[in-house]
DNA sequence: TTTAATACCTTGTATCGCAAAGTATTATTT
DNA sequence: AAATAATACTTTGCGATACAAGGTATTAAA
């Protein structure tokens, strides 16, 4: 692997700090879902992230109230931790909207 | 302070990390450039970064070959340490453009 | 000589994403 | 019944980053 390759890989890591959490935040204000499901989603719109990422953030942002959680049965293997977006949740996600509109338009206004 | 306030910049301040590298060669690769005029420009974009921020990500960028600099004569106080892109530092930055383009496509498509 | 302005640099802290390894539950296979 | 496989959740340690705060150095003006 290349330096240069090496250097593009952790800046692009670097991009989505922060970023992330506005996309689990998008993901849960369209349906509840639990881990794989979102980690599947975001697969999906070429973000990927890993277990241990995904898990500590659901975490932090269930204690500052953006999400509740609720255990369901699985058809097969142990139950799903089911993630939801709070009222607090939502409003929190309309200042990323915000946020990241405004960040779109100074790289842009740089660029 | 509200908590909501307070988690809101730090998640903006999230969302700026390793966007800020990818500035710093957006704006030099306009024009050479000593600190305090690259700080002004970011702040003239909405984007406020400190010195503290900036002098260690300049070194970082010159470490790594995507910058170079040269002194020059202040008409007043200390010489200046005009910074200015390498031909590497070109050829990083088309790659970061590439993946900031990637990423506004990536939060439009979960959006 | 002192003060103010400018410019550069360093240290310590909090936070984040990630790799890696671990724990627990259920169904299937042997 | 025991072992295995699949699924899901959790924790630990690491490297990287932005920032606050404080420090150093140079020049001109008071």
């Amino acid at each position: 692997m290349t330096v240069e390759t090496i250097n593009t890989d952790n800046v692009k890591a670097q991009m989505r700090k922060g970023i992330l959490e506005y996309c689990i935040l998008l993901i849960l204000a369209r349906n509840d879902a639990y881990a794989t499901v979102i980690i599947n989603e975001l697969k999906a719109a070429k973000m990927i992230v890993v277990e241990g990422t995904l898990y500590p953030l659901l975490m932090r942002q269930k204690n500052q109230g953006l999400l509740n959680y609720r255990w369901e049965e699985s058809p097969q293997g142990p139950p799903r931790k089911y993630y939801m977006i709070t009222e607090k949740g939502r409003q929190f996600l309309q200042e990323l909207n915000a946020s990241w509109d405004e960040l779109v338009v100074t790289i842009n206004a740089i660029r």
